[in-house]
Parts: C-alpha cells; sequence; structure tokens
DNA sequence: GAATGTGAAGGTTTTCACAGCA
DNA sequence: TGCTGTGAAAACCTTCACATTC
C-alpha cells in the first residue's frame, strides 16, 4: 500500500540516475527468472559494472527497499523498479513510418515485454497503406491525427525519414500526445510540456570511430 | 596541413561532449547543403538546443577553429569534426543476426553515409546462411571468426538474441576487433582494450514512460 | 558480520562573464 | 561592434566512509 516514492519530498533524479534504473530492471528480471531471493548492491553493481554505492544511491532517492545486512529482495525491488520506471501497466503505443526501422520494430520483443503495446502503424506509402503487419493494419499517415486521439495512443514512435519528421510530429504534438520516441537525426520542436528522446544509432558508431582513432583506452586510461 | 588537435596536450574528453560533436556534424552537414558560408555558436546552438558556451567549449578542447566576430566556417569546420569523430574514412562493419533489427541496418542510410560499410553478414540460421541481402551474402556463423580476420573487419554489430550475445562477442574479441555496438540487452564482457557501446531501445521508452508517471516537465521544471 | 542508507568530500561538467581579436 | 576562446564559478554527479540495522 505505501508507494513510498517519497512523501512530497521529490528531488530532481538525473537521467543517468534513470537509465541505470533500467539497468537494475534488466538485471532483476534474470535474477528472479533465477530464482534468487535476495541480491546485494555488490552483485547488482557488478552485474552492470556500476559501483555498489553508485547502486544503492539512486535506489535510495526512491525509499529504502533493502535490509543492512541482507541485501535487497529480488520480486519486491523489481516491482518496485518496475513502478518508478512506469511500466507496470501497458503503455498503448503507434508507430508512424513501417519501412526498414519501423518494420523491426513492430516485431521487437523488448517493447512487447515492458507494456509497450504498438497497436497502429502509419505510413503516406499507398502500396503499405491497408497492409497486415503483425495483426496491424496500415493506415493512411493523412488520419495521423484523429486515429492517434480515436485509439487514445500516448506515446509515438517516429521512423520516418528526417525531412518530414516536424511535419509528423507537429501533428502528433497537435494530437494531444506527449511521449515521441524520434529515430529521425533531427532535432525536433516541439512545446515545453512533450517529451522527445532521440534514438541515433549512427551516432554510437561515431563514439566508436572517435574512440579507435584517439585510442582511447575504454576504462579511463592513459591520457597524456 | 596543421591538424591542430593540440600537439601533445590532449586532455580527457567526456562521453557528452564526444555526442554533441556529433550534433554539430549534422547540423554543419545540413548548413553546408544549404551554402551557408559560417555560423556562430549561437545558430549551432540554437539548432541543437544547447548553449552557445557550451558549443564553444566543445569545439575549443580540439583546436580554435572560428574567427572572432565572425562564426565558424562551415565547411571547414565540418572537415575539422569529420577528423575528429574519424569518419573522414572508411571503416570495414560486419553485422551479426539478421534478424529484425539486423536487417534494417543492413539498409540504415545513415550508416553509408558517414563512411560504417557494412561488408559481412552472419547468421547461424541455415535459411539465411546463402541468401543475399543487399548484395552481400550471409554467412554461417561458425566462419565468424576467420572471416572477421580475413575479411579485415573494424567494427562489429551484434544483433543476436541476449542469450547468445557473449559468446559470439567472445568469438569476436578473439579475432582481434577492437569495438563492438550491441543491440542486446545484456552487458558484455570484453578484455580493456575493446570498446563496446550499447543500443537499447526499450530503454529510451523506459525514461519516457518515467517521464510521463512522474510527469516531470522535460526542460527543468516543476519539482514539489 | 554483512550490507544498507546517507551526509560529506571529491570530481566532473556546465555556465558565466569577460578579455581579446577580426 | 560581434563573436570567439577560456579561466573561474556554479551546478551537478559520483564516490567515500561510516553510523546504523538486521
Amino acid at each position: 500500500m505505501d508507494i513510498s516514492l517519497g512523501p512530497t519530498a521529490r528531488k530532481r533524479i538525473s537521467e543517468s540516475t534513470i537509465h541505470r534504473i533500467s539497468l537494475y530492471y534488466r538485471a532483476l528480471s534474470f535474477l528472479e527468472k533465477e530464482n534468487f531471493e535476495t541480491v546485494s548492491s555488490k552483485e547488482l553493481a557488478r552485474r552492470e559494472k556500476l559501483t555498489p554505492a553508485q547502486v544503492r544511491k539512486d535506489l535510495s532517492f526512491f525509499g529504502s527497499f533493502g535490509t543492512r545486512g541482507l541485501g535487497y529482495p529480488v520480486a519486491e525491488l523489481k516491482a518496485k523498479v518496475s513502478k518508478i520506471l512506469g511500466i507496470d501497466r501497458v503503455w498503448r503505443v503507434a508507430l508512424v513510418g513501417v519501412g526498414n526501422i519501423g518494420s523491426a520494430l513492430v516485431s521487437y520483443k523488448e517493447f512487447i515485454k515492458q507494456g509497450f503495446h504498438i497497436v497502429k502503424l502509419f505510413d503516406n506509402d499507398q502500396r503499405k497503406i491497408g497492409s497486415n503487419h503483425k495483426g496491424i493494419i496500415v493506415s493512411d499517415i493523412k488520419n495521423l491525427r484523429t486515429e492517434l486521439q480515436e485509439g487514445h495512443i500516448e506515446m509515438v514512435v517516429v521512423a520516418v525519414p528526417a525531412t518530414v519528421a516536424q511535419y509528423i510530429v507537429d501533428d502528433i504534438v497537435k494530437a494531444d500526445v506527449k511521449a515521441i520516441l524520434n529515430f529521425a537525426p533531427i532535432n525536433l520542436k516541439v512545446p515545453p510540456d512533450v517529451h522527445v528522446r532521440n534514438e541515433n544509432m549512427a551516432m554510437e558508431l561515431e563514439y566508436l570511430s572517435f574512440a579507435m582513432v584517439n585510442d582511447h583506452a575504454p576504462k579511463g586510461a592513459g591520457k597524456v
């Protein structure tokens, strides 16, 4: 019953903390499947290449979930972490752009596992409209706004070319959707109450390329 | 001729700086196409939703590329930034796991544009081995190690299920590849001289979900 | 004894503000 | 005058270390 996200005290939680909370969720899912009862911050840290202090600090922002001397109860902590991340429920998601990336995402199992249900697809290509992808009929993008509203969509994944992404996002915003996951390599303009996250796969390769060229040892080594 | 990455002075460059450098590259590509001659830190910042001071600091780690009173020369800065990121050349990339995500990445245009050439594909599914994807024949994963070496592969994209990712990565490491882009939701163990970057699309949706549930205004607002 | 929870210390990144130059 | 380049200040994040609890 006690939700214990802190009564009114909410501090600002950093982006990195949330990303690590996702990692804890992943590790805890694994531990639960393997029937571990408890886990220490040390063990969680080892599994995700972090420090024990970091794990404890992150969790402490949201409450006291552990027992001194013992560690954290796996199943219980996993439930708490789900709740923190807001994935203790189903989210209705739409996907715009049924191209290479888009169609791959329709079948992406991690989404479903975590409650992100893609329930609508949109495209502007006449050959795709009306076709069936994993049981979902592709809608005409012309009806984006009304169908998002009528379908009670809460999140939209944008997987269209950069040149048209902004127009589509403008429409999404008009449909009162407040969360967008963007795969187009462009900085989208949205009102301040709309959340946008960008997924840019080329950027990660660029990071690798940088690291190789500068022969940066991955774990903080050898500056000149 | 002057490379001006600083003579011997190399400081440690933060991950965030490198990510922003990628953003500058993107903005500069656009500006170049639109025939802009120069650009100010203010304008670059505006385009990527950053601050002008941030832009100047980031660039200053690598040299003095601008002209006071004028700004930065677009084409020249783009060339410098390419060089910093190590994308002023072609990288030979292999992809393991020709599933949903994998096949989408084979056709991903941003990779090619930036010099990341996928030249080899691997899978363990007999039905896929030998088949042709965008002109590349899928190889048997049994030959991973030798083919990576013979093909002079420098980077590998891993798009296989989490359960087998570590085994495959062990093989990749044995083939002396030093850069891995991992799409499997698992923390890979590699020696300290191997660079790994993780791409986890579910994590970004989790972030959105967190933001919505906690009704965090995106731009630092409204704590309690 | 073992491991959490947390102030305080230490480190890193961002922002400020202004000198310096075209 | 306009805008860069950069030390110094401020903000932020991580690690330390230890009192606390089981």
